[in-house]
DNA sequence: CCAACCATGTAAGCTGTTACATGATTGA
DNA sequence: TCAATCATGTAACAGCTTACATGGTTGG
């Protein structure tokens, strides 16, 4: 089974607390960190897909209509594999904010090698994107530009150039207790 | 009809330059600006509606299965209705990139005025989105945030303050001639 | 002549959203 | 008791992508 975006933060809500599927309708409410909708038809079709294939348990609470879900190994390990897959320029350039979804989630599986990974490969994708982006405005196309469209591609760049140095600072912030440990 | 916003994107390049099917699927291919793919699959279908509701026009080739796509006046004023939109918190924090593309097409309608008011709403919209954010990091979830979802927040705040003193560099390059012109 | 590119289109599917529908529980 | 919130679910559709399919034109 196919486990959608949507799917992987299901899974790591549960994995972080166990939680009802209204629960996990409020958690997306509540926070302004744009992602998903909370709207119900987002989120049970999905719940039950994910049961449906071993990914998340979903436990009855006795004399109610309402019920848990629960993390099960199948959910945990998938979650992982997805969580360390390496960060690609298209995700960078395309869907930046799953990429720090994943982020996010990378401290339940608490081991900083691979979050040192996953970040140096945030650094790469970020960085290569950048030189794209450099080699295009040294095009044809590139050089033709018009005024608003060149403040448009700045405004990209820009905030790549933000990206990296964020990416920076995460790795002083984490990687630092490993320091101290020597 | 409704105009979806890769329509959108598709009248403004046309507004831009006349083309054909296979011109525009090289303006998504050639630039790195994510947006959109280049597939045929994604393109001819919205351009057959668009002809269809009189937004563009489509004038064949003689002598050539090729045609190529001039705009209307209809497609004109529809495109003008789009850019003219306030941006909304909600359009800064889910489609920004969208938010970019109706500036860059802003220059087509030369209007300086209409600029002004677009970056002023713009400015608005992401100050409202930072104030928004900030008020989350003071309810209890935001206090109970894990150092990565912090450092994934903190992601999106600076990109955000970026946004800012992007619009106040556009602001200033854009609408310099105009102060030079009293 | 054959590879590369020009050129257009359809069908199926993926992911998520909006709107609709229903009923239980709680607190003022 | 009645409004608000808790709680779950379905149906329809929106918007875009991938994969498939087909044929013309050009240059080496």
């Amino acid at each position: 089974m196919k486990v959608t975006p949507l799917g992987y933060a299901l899974i790591g809500l549960i994995i972080a607390r166990p939680r009802s599927g209204y629960d996990l309708r409020k958690a997306f409410e509540d926070s302004p960190l744009g992602v998903y909708s909370s709207s119900p038809g987002s989120i049970y079709p999905v719940l039950a897909k994910l049961a449906d294939a071993g990914m998340i348990e979903k436990r009855a609470i006795t004399k109610s209509t309402k019920s848990v879900f629960h993390p099960t190994t199948k959910g945990r390990s998938e979650l992982k594999k997805w969580l360390s897959k390496p960060v690609t320029v298209n995700e960078i350039a395309k869907e930046i904010d799953i990429t720090l979804l994943r982020f996010a989630f990378l401290e339940s599986l608490n081991d900083l090698r691979l979050t040192q990974t996953f970040l140096e490969s945030f650094e790469d994708a970020v960085s290569t994107h950048l030189e794209n982006l450099n080699a295009f405005l040294e095009t044809t196309d590139g050089k033709a530009l018009s005024p608003y469209g060149r403040l448009a591609m700045e405004n990209g760049m820009s905030g790549f150039e933000g990206q990296l140095s964020w990416a920076a600072r995460a790795k002083a912030t984490l990687l630092i207790s490993a320091k101290k440990r020597r």
